[in-house]
DNA sequence: GCCGTTTTCGGCCCGACTGTTTTCAGTCG
């Protein structure tokens, strides 16, 4: 069993007992849940030592999921489920329900999923239950709309728009300070809400003009301290007002990850001291608050980025002291896969290259598709000669940044090159990808990838496990056999930037370079807009823990050169 | 069920908001 699924499991088990009214141990199922989910290896391939070594995982948990991984089954679960037959995670969407309304519902009228839900307040029999009433049946029969449209946002289209809403704010005459905080903030690759903090002089003003936005639905809620509206890109927006001395301990709060939050609180307390939302306090008296550098000097532990905000463990790491100086967003220097007009980009080469100085670039390196049934606009192999000598003359014409000259080349499902080799030789970087066949076992691609790997011209690997989020997930592959031979063949591994693939993930680029492997971030931009999506590939190598040597494109064109000889 | 710079037993994050609570439980973040 994979670790989605016995995580899955586990969070089950807690519902359960969560509705059975058993103490405590739900949070420790949730926990353990929470563990194997951010695990970045397969659960499957401990031994049970090493997973009871795991954070909130004991004796008991770790025979269950030894059983699981074994057999499959888990009786203890089976037994529990057919107590209480719940479909728990569509009941528990619906905002306003818990865990205790779910058991309620079920006991008084054997509501089961959401449907059963549906029906039964559709016919006015929530209001009849003891502890519910008329609007709360209201409340719930409006939820149910959104807990079935309820789909998590890609970060890369909630990023601008909550930047947008924050330029709006501050240039509101009554706005203090104002922050982007939630899991936005820790640039997580799925969005469930925007969270923005402010301070202001006049809660009240900010407010109004806050639910007036034009990008604004429908007002949720407005209060002097906190509004909800929904926006017209159909995700819930929360603003919150907190008075400034505090608006750092607020920040950490709402950037969150809630793991975190419990997991600082707790240790706050063994030092004597209560962190909440409005400081760090000894007794009474506030000691930190006004910025989180200061909540985290007080307790004595590093600074931790919010990127690095995830879970149990990276708090524990910030305590010893021992979190990395993760890369920078000023640090990358060049982008080496980029399309243009010659093949299916829609921006010109001239604009794509003026559009990468923009962005600050100091190298670029322009790797159009070739083309083939997959890429029937791609570039023909006759072409690429003109457009090199094309990329040459602007080179010399645009000053302060060098084009290199490259190509994006599938690898076929034999894991050869979809291109005559003689071409390759006389370009500076060559990018392979696999965009076709991604139904073969994991033995074929894992072969495919090594095979291309092993190419001598080939430099980097792109989007490595073809995930596309909401779409379709990662292709199954010996990950460890890849991250070997990219360290063995000198070729490099890409953080590809683009919003739906953002590939590798964090938790693969954490492995890699525990492997010893070198990234590489690019955009695979195919038009000028995009290749601001370089700060997404940055933000998911920093939640990966890399540092600006892992990645080979924080180097200057001169080391780059090197590295790209094999 | 888990865990240990108070602990192998006895705790387990905290505050705000909502609804219907006449003093508080449930939910959320």
């Amino acid at each position: 069993m994979d670790n989605k699924e016995i995580a899955r499991v586990l969070d089950e088990i807690a519902d359960l007992l969560e509705i059975k009214g058993v103490p405590y141990k739900p949070i420790a199922y949730k926990r353990a849940a929470e563990t194997i989910k951010s695990l970045s290896q397969p659960v499957e391939d401990l031994t049970s030592k090493e997973i009871m070594k795991l954070p909130g995982v004991g004796e008991s948990i770790t025979k269950k999921i030894v059983e699981l991984n074994e057999t499959g089954h888990l009786p203890y679960f089976e037994e529990l489920r057919k107590q209480c037959p719940i479909d728990f995670e569509s009941l528990l969407a619906v905002e306003g329900i818990g865990p205790k309304t779910v058991k309620l519902l079920y006991q008084s009228l054997d509501i089961k999923d959401l449907d059963d839900l549906e029906e039964m307040a559709k016919h006015h029999q929530l209001r009849r239950i003891k502890g519910l009433s008329e609007k709360k049946e209201k409340n719930i029969l409006e939820n149910i709309k959104y807990a079935r449209k309820t789909t998590r946002h890609l970060l890369g289209h909630m990023l601008p728009l909550a930047n947008n809403i924050k330029e709006k704010l501050e240039g509101f005459k009554h706005v203090i300070q104002v922050e982007v905080a939630g899991s936005i903030r820790r640039r997580q690759e799925t969005i469930g809400d925007i969270d923005i903090l402010v301070v202001t002089d006049n809660p009240r003003q900010v407010m109004g003009y806050f639910v007036a936005l034009d990008m604004v639905d429908r007002v949720i809620a407005k209060g002097i301290s906190k509004s909800t509206v929904r926006l017209k890109a159909d995700v819930n927006c929360d603003l919150r007002v907190m008075p400034e001395k505090s608006f750092g301990a607020a920040l950490l709060y709402f950037t969150g990850s809630k793991e975190v939050n419990v997991e600082m609180r707790k240790m706050s307390i063994k030092r004597g001291l209560k962190l909440n939302e409005y400081g760090l306090f000894n007794g009474a008296t506030m000691v930190a608050g006004q910025n989180e550098e200061e909540i985290f000097q007080e307790l004595g532990i590093h600074y931790m980025e919010p990127e690095l905000r995830q879970n149990v463990e990276d708090v524990e790491v910030a305590i010893q002291r021992e979190l990395p100086l993760i890369i920078g967003y000023h640090d990358i220097r060049g982008d080496l896969h980029m399309h243009t007009d010659w093949s299916d980009g829609k921006s010109s080469l001239k604009d794509m290259v003026e559009a990468a100085q923009d962005w600050g670039h100091e190298y670029i390196a322009i790797t159009d598709h070739i083309g083939s049934l997959q890429v029937p606009k791609g570039i023909d192999e006759n072409k690429i000669r003109v457009q090199m000598k094309e990329l040459d003359r602007l080179d010399r014409e645009i000053e302060n940044i060098t084009i290199l000259k490259g190509l994006e080349v599938n690898i076929k499902s034999d894991g050869k090159l979809e291109i005559k080799e003689d071409i390759l030789k006389d370009l500076d970087v060559i990018v392979a990808g696999i965009n076709s066949g991604y139904r073969q076992s994991k033995e074929q691609l894992t072969d495919r990838i090594i095979s291309a790997m092993e190419n001598q011209y080939v430099n980097i690997i792109a989007h490595p496990t073809g995930r596309k989020i909401h779409k379709r997930s990662a292709y199954e592959l010996d990950v460890d056999k890849i991250f070997q031979t990219s360290v063995d063949t000198n070729t490099y591994l890409e953080v590809n930037s683009q919003p739906d693939r953002l590939d590798l993930r964090d938790v693969m680029i954490k492995n890699a370079i525990q492997t010893g492997c070198k990234l590489v971030i690019n955009t695979d931009a195919h038009s000028i807009e995009r290749v601001w999506d370089m700060e997404l590939g940055i933000a998911t190598a920093r939640r990966g823990w890399a540092v600006k040597k892992d990645i080979i494109n924080t180097s200057s064109h001169k080391e780059l050169m090197k590295l790209l000889v094999k």
